[in-house]
DNA sequence: TTGAAAGCGCTAACAC
DNA sequence: GTGTTAGCGCTTTCAA
């Protein structure tokens, strides 16, 4: 790496010289400035980023932390973090945490040497189980900003992206509902999470709400040790009669609608099904899945621009919670 | 951030008092020690990590670039890359370029500046289909490791790791034409990248080798602008005879599979399908698709390994390239 | 056994 | 218009 010392020397001046001129100083000759700056562009200076993060005491980056990777919905965030931070001029430091605990306290242990300005977290599945949220605070306290998404806790007094998941899942659910459904199946594999439970409430509130429907809610959650497709399998054994299917996670749904196909029911004249995610996930089902699409790059926007926010005027203003609006989309799978 | 000064200070002896006695230097007393350790325990006291690396010159931590987080290849691989690198005591700073050489020669650059101690990348198709490397042999030449994996280039005289795939195409086709097929068309949508056009190769190789088999070998080549399925479909139509189908990427041959379904073919009976996955990437179709297997995470850890050893002996030895074993898993899509 | 000082690369207040 | 100095937080040599 070439250093201001080395363009000082060079060009027989102080490095304090160089340093203005290639701030284009009003202190530095005309004449300075350009020989500085020839000789800079010529030897492809760039001034270093721990040097400057040292002197300025900010990194301009953000330290990112997500349950997997491989959930879609987290890639995609982590697309829509990374495309917004960069545009921002921020570099963002990934953590996986595996939907550990452990791991989740680490990286934010690891990262808050100064390596990062602040976070955009989801929290871990342990997380949430055990309810844990002391090494958040933690990083609270030492006032560096943490945005949450999607996986919250209401106890953590942090700024938020959220959407409005109980909601959300209460308008799909009234729409199997109109279209007349009458047996309709919950199915989740995430029960354990704030949003699972959210959304598992919107189900139960529009059944409740609805007097011409008289069967029980029914709940099929899947844990991680499950077999997904021998669940879905028995769950068409146990409920002959289901007519529609609200799937709260972003896959299940999928392989609820090709389990009824291979079970020769007619999607969406016998079953509806509505599933749960941004975008068609599997993009090739036929027919295609209705989902309940949650805008997941405006999400992940969101994240970053309530961090910058933050940084700009720490303590300024209280814990904000951005809710970003849902979309019902209707496509092969319901009426 | 509590810093060694006030530490220092608190117990009244020098900065350098304190930083050696963490360090447990035999110079300071053991009771100094225990004194320091016992405040800097007190107070979460942590090395600020930009100050450490100003010092020693390096940040532990790797710029990765990939092409794209929603292909499940690449997701896989950067998980691979996090965990290993977070064993081995590194961060990593992650950009995705969006198959822009724009915004991978971006990265690049912001990144070099002493952000990181070296990169881990895999081409942008626009960097692959242009043949650009300048960009990349100018981090080369500066001496930042590099360790290219997946879509590599020739002239890049870097690390790297791979897999065969020209190998792993030539044995599955060749898998098809044991099974007795006579009419094995090829589908890739990445025909443009190298590991496109290997694969493409390894097909056409198995294909001319035997004399049994007659027919002229076919390529569905999808570009991105192109409607998949719809492509796919017209495949069925103008190729009715079609009996084996090998699928370069990592969707198409999960679409075709849909497609065939539907369209009435029994698979494997009438259709053997062998697609490029690492896992089941739609875990849930039916019959399971058989794939050739990339072992991604195998791939992801070796980048780490081969760019943490390069930066514990710089120019040591001459550039490796490692190959990752390929294994031809055989589900229900082929006989 | 402890402390002072220099230096990593940079900026900025303050001389000259 | 240019240079000197101090300081960001840390380690390390050298002196006390």
């Amino acid at each position: 790496m070439v250093t201001l010392k080395q363009l000082a020397e060079q060009l027989n001046v102080s490095v304090s010289t160089v340093s203005k001129a290639l701030h284009n100083s009003e202190e530095i000759s005309k004449d300075t400035i350009l020989r500085v700056k020839e000789l800079a562009e010529h030897l492809n200076y760039q001034p270093n980023r721990m040097a400057l993060s040292l002197k300025n005491n900010q990194t301009k980056t953000i330290g990112v932390i997500i349950p997997n990777v491989l959930n879609h919905f987290f890639a995609k965030a982590l697309y829509a973090i990374e495309t917004e931070a960069s545009q921002q001029g921020y570099s963002i430091i990934t953590c996986l945490s595996n939907e550990l605990l452990s791991k989740e306290k680490n990286s934010l242990q690891l990262l808050s040497n100064g390596s990062v300005d602040g976070f955009i977290m989801s929290l871990a599945e342990e997380t949430q189980v055990n309810n844990t949220i002391d090494h958040i605070t933690a990083i609270l306290n030492k006032d560096i900003p943490v945005v949450l998404f999607d996986r919250v806790a209401d106890d953590i007094d942090s700024d938020k992206v959220i959407i409005d998941d109980y909601g959300a899942s209460y308008e799909a659910t009234k729409h199997l509902i109109c279209e007349g459904r009458r047996y309709i199946v919950h199915i989740s594999d995430i029960d354990a999470l704030s949003v699972g439970k959210l959304r598992k409430n919107g189900y139960l509130k529009a059944l409740e709400e609805d007097n011409t429907y008289t069967n029980e809610p029914i709940f099929i959650n899947i844990s991680q040790d499950d077999d997904l497709e021998a669940v879905i399998d028995q769950l068409f054994k146990t409920h002959k009669q289901v007519d529609g299917i609200i799937s709260s996670d972003n896959t299940s749904g999928v392989v609820a609608l090709h389990k009824a196909l291979k079970l020769g029911y007619n999607i969406p004249k016998d079953v509806s099904i509505i599933g749960f995610s941004d975008d068609n996930v599997l993009a090739f089902t036929d027919p295609k899945l209705s989902t309940i699409s949650q805008h997941t790059m405006d999400i992940g926007k969101a994240t970053v621009e309530l961090l910058i926010d933050r940084l700009n005027n720490k303590n300024t203003t209280k814990p904000l919670t951005k809710t970003i609006k849902t979309n019902l989309i209707l496509r092969g799978t319901t009426k």
